[in-house]
DNA sequence: GAATGCTGTGAGACTCAGTATCGTACGCTT
DNA sequence: AAGCGTACGATACTGAGTCTCACAGCATTC
C-alpha cells in the first residue's frame, strides 16, 4: 500500500532536517513547515516526533505475523527464521532509507530506544509463536525465549553489518547462514520428541561432500517436483 | 552506597502514586509535594520521571561490567553466565520493590520500553566482552551476539517467572538450570565443523504431509544456508 | 564577629511534545 | 444546488524537561 503523499512529504522533511540540525534540535513545527502543512496535520499522520522515522513498523510486524500463521514449516525454529527474513528483506527494499535511519538512530539516544522496543515485539512475537508450539513439552517457555532470542539476534547482527557496509552486498546470504547456525544450535532442543504426526512425509538424500548447497537443492527440488 | 534521604523519599512517594492513581495520571509536581521538596530538587535527583522508577541502574551495569572484568572463567559464554547472576541477585536483594515496578512497568508501556532498552545494555556489555573473548575466530561476532542474546534471554525467563509467581521462590536454581541449557546448547556450536571428507552429506527432512514442495525447498535450503 | 566561599534548595520563566476542540474549506453524492 | 463527510488549520491547554537566578545554611579564615 502507498502511503499518502503527505506522510511521504512529511517523513522526508524529518529525515532532512534531523540530518542537517540534529534530532533534538528539529522540532516538530520544523518539519510541518518544511512539508508545508500545520503541526495538527504532522500529529495526524504519525503519533509522536519519534513515529516519523519509523512509519510502516506496524505493517511489518504485521505481514511478519501473518507468514507465521500461514507457516507450514517442519519445526518452529525453521518457522521463525522463515518469517525473520522478511523484515531482512524489508529494510533492503529500501535500502536508502534504512542507511539514513541508521546513521540517525546510531546517534540519537531516544530513536535507538524506539528501535530496541520495536526488536522486542517482533522477539515477543516469536517466542508466542514458539511457545504454542512446544507447548507440553519440558522446558517450553524457556527454550522459545532461547530460539526467539537467538533468531532475533542472528538477524539483527546480519543487518547491522550491512548497515554499517553502507548496504553493499546482498544480506541474504549471510543471513542465511547465520540462521544456520542457530537451526543447526537448536536441533537437538527441538526434535526431542519425535514427528508430531506419523504421516510425515520424509526426505532422506544423500550427496558427496563436495556437492553445494545448490547441488543439494536441485537434487531435492527435482525429486519433489516429480511428487508434486 | 545508601542513597540519600531525600531521593529515597522520592522514590517512595512516585511509587506510591504510580500505583495509587497511574503513572499518567501523576505528575512530576505531585511526586516532589508528596515528598516535601520542589519539583526542581526532583530533577536534581532524577532525569526524568521515568528514571524514578529504575534508580542505581547504572550501578548495576557497572558491577555487572567490573565482574566480567575480574572473571577468571575458561570460556567466555560462562563468564556472561556468572555475571548474570549480579543482575538477579540484585532484583532478588529487595523483592518488595522488584514486584511492585514489575506490576507498574506491565502496564506503562513508557516504562516497558526503558526496561528493555536497559536490558540491552546488558546485552551489549555481554556482546562485546564475548566479541573480545573470540577474536580472530571464525563468526566470532556473530557467536558473540548468539551467546549473548541467549544468556540474556534466559535470565528474562526466569526473572519474569520468578516476578510472576510474586517472588515465592529461590530463582537461582531454574537460572542455573536455563544458563545449563544454554551452555550445553553453545557446546555444540563450537564443535560444528562439517561432515569429513570422504563421507557424504546426508540431509534427513520430516514434513507434515501438508507440506507443500516449497515448504520442504525453504526447510532444506534454511538449513543448508549458504555453507560452501 | 564579620567576610568569604561552597552546597543544596526554591522559584519562576521558557521550550516543546502531545492532546483536545472547534471552525471551515473542499470534494462527493443525490 | 443542497447536503454531507473528510481532511485540514487554528488555538488553547497540560506537563516534561531545561535553565537561570536568588537565597539560606554552614563551614573556614582573618
Amino acid at each position: 500500500m502507498p502511503r499518502s503523499p503527505t506522510s511521504q512529504r512529511l517523513t522526508d522533511a524529518a529525515i532532512g532536517l534531523f540530518n542537517e540540525r540534529g534530532y533534538d534540535e528539529t522540532t516538530v513545527d520544523d518539519i510541518a513547515a518544511r512539508a508545508g502543512v500545520s503541526r495538527s496535520t504532522f500529529f495526524r499522520y504519525y503519533r509522536s516526533k519519534e513515529e516519523v522515522i519509523f512509519p510502516d513498523h506496524d505493517a511489518l510486524l504485521a505481514k511478519v505475523e501473518a507468514r507465521l500463521r500461514a507457516s507450514t514449516a517442519g519445526t518452529a525454529i525453521v518457522a521463525i527464521c522463515d518469517a525473520v527474513r522478511i523484515v531482512l528483506a524489508h529494510y533492503v527494499e529500501d535500502a536508502e532509507v534504512s542507511l539514513r535511519r541508521y546513521r540517525l538512530v546510531g546517534r540519537v539516544p531516544a530513536l535507538r530506544h524506539r528501535e530496541i522496543a520495536s526488536v522486542a515485539r517482533y522477539q515477543r512475537l516469536f517466542r508466542e509463536y514458539v511457545g504454542d508450539w512446544l507447548a507440553g513439552t519440558p522446558d517450553a517457555p524457556l527454550r522459545a525465549e532461547l530460539m526467539a532470542s537467538s533468531v532475533v539476534a542472528a538477524h539483527n547482527q546480519v543487518l547491522r553489518g550491512w548497515l554499517r557496509a553502507g548496504g553493499s552486498y546482498d544480506p541474504f546470504e549471510p543471513l542465511d547462514h547465520a540462521l544456520q547456525y542457530v537451526i543447526r544450535t537448536f536441533r537437538h532442543l527441538e526434535n526431542m520428541e519425535g514427528p508430531r504426526e506419523g504421516e510425515d512425509q520424509v526426505v532422506v538424500a544423500a550427496f558427496p561432500r563436495s556437492a553445494s548447497p545448490d547441488d543439494v537443492m536441485d537434487a531435492i527440488r527435482a525429486h519433489l517436483g516429480s511428487r508434486q
